[in-house]
DNA sequence: TATCAATATATTGTTGACATTTTAGCGTAT
DNA sequence: ATACGCTAAAATGTCAACAATATATTGATA
């Protein structure tokens, strides 16, 4: 009903699609809902036509599923399509580890070391508990694939898969598991990088997101 | 000019939606030329809405590129973003392959044997070079896709990955090169898939796909 | 009461028109 | 001849209205 501020973005397709993607996100338009044209028009306070042409971005993403005469809804993913997208994602991050691994600086190393070391005091802070940012370790995640160079592996994960992972926890409601062991594994990975060794580093990761899947498993084997 | 028919496809952006990645994919739209609105919807015979949603799902397949105010264009690889490209590839296929060692049964395998054996008679037939099917092998890795079970990592290396592909390989005219060699590789993968030894699988896989890779290096290199 | 058909409502698909922005063409001045 | 600014044309962004389809509601019947 409330008509959100649009930003600075030059077309309103442009600017609502990322305001729909947003509230796909934070779980605002739930998995498996139906994308109401009217309704959404009304509410971002635009026509059907740039809406329309949101929508269809979105498709490409992934983000939503559009039927003929029978309107989009957002995409509900289920245990075991979690599952594929975090083999996907092992192979490819381990991929970015193994590139970023021939061209990080000194620079870069320290950075990510930044990153876990402020992670790692937030969590302090709260006795082990996550506090608001449940999804930390996901800039330490950004930032690799970044170091890797290659823009597409880039587009791929952050533009797409991130999306659709986040997009599953909401649908859970689901906490990031075990954060002491994710930091030592964070840690050696950055080792590993620093000493410019690619298939460490890969390896590394691939075992991390590995057993980050795995404690997926177990959550709801039971 | 001519109006094409379209398919049975039950709304007008989604036909149109492939009728443009085809005519790009087949090199009737090049890499880089500019997407004309009011030309393609008299050529297609629908009006500029539906044609809008259909560019903004080539958006989203990375197929076309849209600037706010100034329209879309077909997208142009240049050989570093081919080279990511199959770096990615390179290592998605390495996983499918790896999954569908566990999993495929008898009869598939002897569906990729009958590839292999169709795709090699044609080639005997012409005397070792090319015959109208230019793209003979990738049916082979189209099958072992689909048998790793991975339905996303299905989309995203076939309903994406190797569209992208395709365009780089039209845009430079490129033939597949080193025929017999593919072939040898493709029987040994068959191999390891009928043995059902992931990790062998995944290795030749991964071998055979940088093969490729450098072949198309040494090619822009002279 | 439950089931089915017919109507009414709402939503999606499509179109053409209008506003804004960019691009192309033209003339002038240096 | 080149560069600059102005005008005209074309293309993009947006909207509201119409057509076609699906959904919901009502009423009748068993």
């Amino acid at each position: 009903m409330d008509s959100q501020v649009q930003p600075k973005s030059s077309t309103l397709a442009d600017s609502v699609f990322e305001q729909i993607r947003t509230a796909i996100i934070r779980g605002e338009l739930p998995p498996g809902s139906k994308i109401n044209e009217p309704q959404l028009s009304k509410q971002y306070g635009i026509s059907r036509g740039p809406l329309r042409e949101a929508i269809r971005r979105l498709e490409g993403c992934k983000l939503v599923e559009v039927k003929p005469n029978a309107g989009a809804k957002v995409v509900s993913l289920n245990s075991e399509q979690a599952l594929e997208i975090y083999a996907i994602r092992e192979s490819l991050e381990g991929l970015a580890c193994r590139l970023a691994a021939s061209q990080v600086t000194a620079a870069d190393c320290a950075r990510l070391r930044a990153l876990l070391v402020n992670h790692e005091q937030q969590i302090q802070s709260e006795h082990g508990r996550m506090y608001y940012q449940k999804e930390g370790d996901l800039d330490f995640h950004y930032l690799i694939v970044q170091l890797s160079g290659n823009t597409h592996l880039f587009n791929l994960l952050c533009d797409e898969l991130y999306h659709l992972l986040r997009l599953y926890r909401v649908q859970t409601s689901r906490q990031p598991s075990r954060p002491r062991q994710a930091f030592k594994e964070h840690h050696q990975i950055v080792d590993a990088l620093e000493s410019a060794d690619g298939e460490l580093a890969e390896l590394l990761m691939k075992r991390h997101i590995s057993s980050a899947r795995e404690s997926l498993i177990n959550k709801f084997n039971q």
